[in-house]
DNA sequence: TCATGTAGTGGACGAGATCGACCGGACCAT
DNA sequence: ATGGTCCGGTCGATCTCGTCCACTACATGA
């Protein structure tokens, strides 16, 4: 994880498209040793993958919402993620330090959905209530900054 | 946005570097149309552009913590929403229907860079109060779903 | 019936991806 | 010092892919 890698990755992050071809000229090296390097990265799980960024409102997927989570002593939480993880509105799960101990971010095409999913998610057992937050807009999101360059590998070689 | 192209859609958002050819063999149709396709996607801003997914612990930004913030009356949000913006550890901003009316994604790499950033947040103008809630683990993050084939076009031509 | 616009096909050509062979410096043990 | 080995890079050949353009099929509407 040097320099030039930390450049390739920002420009991956960046345009995730870009061929082995500019990024070779953009770094000065060959394109087989870039993609000798991403391949590397990849398989290192430093890159997990690759994908297209989506507007959620032209997809039908209007609506954001944060889901809160206060359990209650009975939680069984490899339970609950696991019934968390089979519900495909919710996008992105996070265990936190907090009477709240799980936050979900969801997306639904009406409200109508949205209560539907409240419904379901405080219905899962161990799950004492939940708190729902609309989102009234999204002002960014997963804007990508630069990686720290503090030499340290972070054990991933 | 008919099937053909929710599926090309749903395509790239798994793999983001999926070959226009390897889409047309996909969807059954030739990559000149294929690649047609995708980019009238783009112009329309369904697909808002591609990225690496990067795990960011590798990265060496090993702490994600939310952080709710709750203006006072004098609040100005162009301008509390501009600051934020030039803070490049805060990757998501979603302005909510609640008290805590901003909440932050952020990452650092240690804790001392966290407690810089609450800093920070809280010295904006209008920033009555902020919260901040460690993240422990992250169960998944922006997975995709399936895009809702309600046949609306949401506005988006 | 005939223009027109839309979406797709097929071919051609340049650019990119990918593989194997080779090169040179760093490191190590003899 | 010498020689072996590993690592990362370059170079060249080949195959695939991207991209442009001309042509076709089909639905729409005057």
């Amino acid at each position: 994880m040097d320099e030039i890698d930390r450049t390739i990755v920002n420009l991956l992050r960046a345009d995730g498209r870009t061929s082995y071809a500019e990024l070779a000229r953009r770094v000065g090296l060959t394109a087989p040793s870039v993609q000798d390097r991403v391949v590397k990265l990849e398989r290192n799980g430093v890159i997990a993958g690759y994908t297209a960024v989506v507007d959620s409102e032209a997809i039908g997927l209007g609506i954001t919402a944060l889901i809160g989570i206060i359990p209650d002593n009975s939680a069984d939480h490899l339970d609950i993620c696991e019934r968390l993880r089979a519900i495909p509105q919710i996008e992105s799960c996070y265990f936190l330090a907090g009477v709240e101990c799980y936050q979900l971010k969801v997306r639904v095409p009406k409200m109508a959905d949205l209560e539907q999913l409240i419904h379901r998610v405080g219905a899962i057992p161990g799950v004492a209530q939940t708190r729902t937050t609309i989102t009234l807009s999204t002002k960014w999101e997963d804007r990508p900054q630069p990686i720290p360059s503090d030499g340290d590998d972070h054990g991933v070689d």
